[in-house]
DNA sequence: ATGACGGATCTAATCCGA
């Protein structure tokens, strides 16, 4: 049984209901994990997706920013949301689904970008992204017993390879070390896989979001990969493939993000 | 040439993204 899996920033889910609508007809994910939907969850576009054969569907959404949801063709057994940095804002969501016979936990995450200055002694919103990776540490691949995935716009490129320019963007943030630091060691105090990375080699440079404010994103390509996806090492190794769905970005008006996606064949 | 844009909001100028 294949198990696709998709994960995309989408920058406002009621202005690209019909990107989406494009690319679940095109991919045919059995999943899709999306962040920064930019509404309440009354304004959500479940009809668009229901329509599709999405018709399993959370949503954690608030007014304007942030916000995080979860369509699926298989069902949600149930969900939650925890409020990291009690901050009382939308940026996880765990829906439960069984795969392969077992229950698997699919965690959704929208991280905080962290502001401008890489210093949380002046800057707020960069102490708030630091506490939130911080509170990430505590999350398992395996909590009693049920395999754990990952997924989302984590807003930090852990790697060289991740940015057009490791040395240029030292000292911003997303590719701070204490940022890339903390990040890898949510990855190894959960003993989490970066798939995308068991995939490709680890020096290949790989972007899944580029700035809108580059003339031409494509001729620049001055990238960064911040969305990721994360398995239990037993899920992982049924991987069976990963796409990085750069054609997207091209489109009209495009999200500044792309969809991830991997594949797992299980049995 | 890392802000050059773009989205949401008490529709006009402001906050936010990364």
């Amino acid at each position: 049984m294949a198990f696709k899996l998709a994960t995309w920033n989408i920058n406002s889910v009621r202005l690209r209901a019909g990107l989406v609508e494009d690319f679940l007809n095109s991919h045919q994910p059995d999943i899709l994990c999306l962040q920064e939907i930019k509404c309440m969850n009354d304004q959500f576009p479940a009809k668009v997706f229901r329509k599709l054969g999405y018709e399993h569907q959370a949503v954690h959404g608030q007014k304007g920013y942030h916000g995080v949801a979860t369509v699926s063709k298989r069902p949600i057994h149930e969900y939650h949301s925890t409020d990291y940095c009690l901050m009382g804002d939308t940026r996880h969501l765990c829906t439960r689904f069984e795969l392969g016979g077992r229950p698997v936990d699919l965690h959704n995450f929208y991280v905080p970008a962290g502001g401008d200055e890489p210093d949380p002694a002046i800057n707020p919103k960069f102490d708030h992204k630091l506490k939130f990776i911080e509170e990430m540490k505590g999350l398992k691949s395996n909590r009693d017993g049920v395999p754990g995935l990952l997924v989302g716009d984590l807003n930090i490129a852990p790697l060289e390879s991740d940015v057009w320019s490791h040395k240029q963007l030292l000292k911003i943030v997303s590719h701070t070390p204490v940022e890339t630091d903390g990040l890898k060691d949510v990855m190894a105090k959960g003993e989490w896989v970066d798939v995308v990375r068991r995939h490709f080699p680890e020096d290949q440079v790989l972007y899944s979001w580029w700035s809108y404010r580059a003339k031409d994103w494509k001729a620049s390509n001055r990238g960064r990969r911040l969305d990721h996806v994360w398995s239990h090492a037993e899920l992982a190794d049924h991987l069976s493939n990963v796409e990085i769905f750069e054609d997207a970005r091209g489109w009209e008006k495009a999200s500044d993000h792309v969809p991830v996606i991997a594949t797992f064949d299980l049995e």
